[in-house]
DNA sequence: TTAGGGTTAG
């Protein structure tokens, strides 16, 4: 069973590297529980950990459970921090803050490795003013002190959340302060930067790494390389991967994939297979993703059949394709009206081991509609939620509009009735599908009515609802009323909201 | 014995 690391039992420093599962890690428990005397906390401790290592967080909660309804078993502050954990790493939050009283009862204060946890989990949740309420709580109350890993997991959730300024406000507090920030928080925000596009930001803190004698790492190149070539700027792209090479810094699989990924997105396909064959050259193994990007790329250029040829060659090289190769040549075929060869793959997943994943069942829906197999759509739409696979934002859109193009307004309706029922993810842009549906079928007065109904469902007219009746105004020759509504939307002066560009963007950038 | 750490896909 338990195996002393080193040859005296008394010291009691347990090893449980060989625990596997919570299958084995309950045998262990047991029979530290019968043992007698009771070893001290230090095994339960580890236990726990090795379970958390194993990221068995369940299995690890279930064992605390049973320690604390046993009289006697030690439980200590390291014990609690470790169920904190677990809790905020299966996204029970709530459960972990619950379980800092337990400090308090047992006389402990918790410390930085309760807080780090909590905040790291508040994150996770997107629950992000309360992450940063309770940042600021710790500094003020000096509730724990604040450390490098707690300025860290702060910089990873504010960046993660698109608030770069406020990471960089904080590498400002750490310079000046006593903890030094690191290459990891300075990869972070570089990062965070170049995903929102701020790669000139981005670039400048990159080239304040060295004055500060903060060291840049393969990690940070190919942040700002991803940064610099998702726009496009290709000059720069190629002075910093030579830059990179000339100080030692080597690419690796990611920083390949990257490049082949975004000369794929711009339409470089054949510049990105003449980097595959560098990279392999380089004894470089590419990878699920170096294939799929690829495939990707084969099929914006409508090149289905190469994008194919990869995929089938994909178990000769020992790689196995994802959902993601998959939902790539899947969507792929539906662009090229290969309905058949589509549909295959997509009832081949299962027999993979692979479930479609939400954006694989949006692009089969979507795909299905356009070509009119309406009921065949329906049909996978319900298969979809006997999957437990939730229909998210682009799902009811895919729908919405599937049914509306195919003169099948009655069930856009009722569907727009069960979204709404719901509760969740409720969108005027479902409105704005409807509406316009309505109006392109010359039923102008029931999407009036729908229009007058918004308020009473809290829902704002956007500028698309106002453009989609006007339209539907002109086309049944009604100018005054067109001219009226022309004048309300001024007056209210609305713009597009930030939901529905996202989803214009990608309606436009997947040729829908 | 407890907390983190960064880069890639549809």
């Amino acid at each position: 069973m338990v195996s002393y690391n080193g040859t005296s039992p008394d010291k009691l420093t347990f090893v449980f590297d060989n625990v596997n599962g919570p299958d084995d890690a309950l045998t262990h428990y047991r029979m530290m529980i019968e043992s007698k005397p009771l070893p001290n906390v230090l095994p339960f401790n580890s236990l726990l950990s090795r379970l958390v290592k194993l990221k068995q967080y369940k299995a690890a909660l279930s064992i605390f459970n049973d320690m604390i309804s046993n009289l006697g078993i030690p439980v200590h502050n390291y014990t609690l921090n470790i169920v904190i954990n677990c809790y905020c790493n299966s996204d029970r939050v709530d459960f972990g803050f619950s379980t800092v009283g337990a400090f308090f009862k047992l006389s402990y204060m918790p410390n930085e490795a309760t807080f780090s946890p909590l905040l790291k989990g508040l994150f996770r949740e997107n629950r992000i003013h309360e992450a940063q309420q309770l940042f600021r709580r710790i500094v003020r109350e000096e509730l724990c002190g604040v450390n490098n890993i707690i300025f860290g997991v702060v910089i990873d959730g504010l960046c993660k959340a698109g608030n770069t300024a406020m990471a960089i406000q904080l590498l400002k507090v750490m310079e000046k302060g006593k903890c030094s920030p690191d290459t990891h928080q300075y990869s972070m925000v570089i990062d965070g930067l170049c995903k929102d596009r701020l790669v000139d930001s981005a670039v400048k803190l990159f080239n304040e790494m060295p004055e500060k004698g903060i060291k840049r790492t393969v990690v940070t190149y190919s942040a700002l390389i991803h940064g610099l070539s998702s726009l496009s700027r290709w000059k720069e792209v190629k002075a910093l991967w030579k830059e990179m090479i000339d100080c030692n810094i080597y690419p690796n699989v990611i920083t390949y994939n990257i490049l082949i990924d975004d000369l794929c997105k711009e339409g470089l396909v054949d510049k990105a297979d003449d980097v595959l064959n560098i990279m392999i050259q380089k004894n470089h193994v590419p990878n699920v993703l170096t294939y799929s990007a690829l495939m990707d790329g084969y099929c914006l250029q409508g090149r289905v059949d190469e994008a194919r040829k990869i995929f089938d060659s994909l178990p000769g090289k020992g790689v196995t394709p994802s959902t993601t190769s998959y939902g790539i040549l899947i969507h792929g075929y539906f662009k090229m009206m290969k309905i058949d060869d589509a549909m295959d793959l997509f009832r081949e997943m299962p027999y993979k081991g692979l479930e479609p994943g939400i954006t694989t069942f949006n692009a089969v829906l979507q795909g299905l509609f356009r070509v009119h197999k309406c009921s065949a759509a329906l049909r996978v739409f319900k298969e979809m939620q006997a999957a437990d696979e939730k229909p998210n934002f682009y799902t009811y859109c895919i729908m919405l509009d599937g049914l509306c193009g195919n003169e099948l307004l009655e069930r856009a309706l009722s569907l727009l009735d069960e979204i709404e029922k719901k509760g969740l993810d409720f969108h005027i842009h479902y409105y704005n599908i409807v509406m316009d549906g309505l109006c392109k079928a010359q039923k102008l007065e029931t999407a009036r009515a729908l229009l007058a109904d918004l308020p009473s469902k809290g829902l704002e007219p956007n500028v698309i609802t106002y453009n989609t009746i006007i339209n539907g105004c002109c086309r049944k020759g009604l100018l005054e009323e067109a001219k009226d509504i022309l004048l309300e939307m001024e007056q209210r002066s609305c713009f597009p909201d930030r939901g529905y560009l996202q989803y214009y963007f990608t309606r436009n950038a997947q040729e829908w």
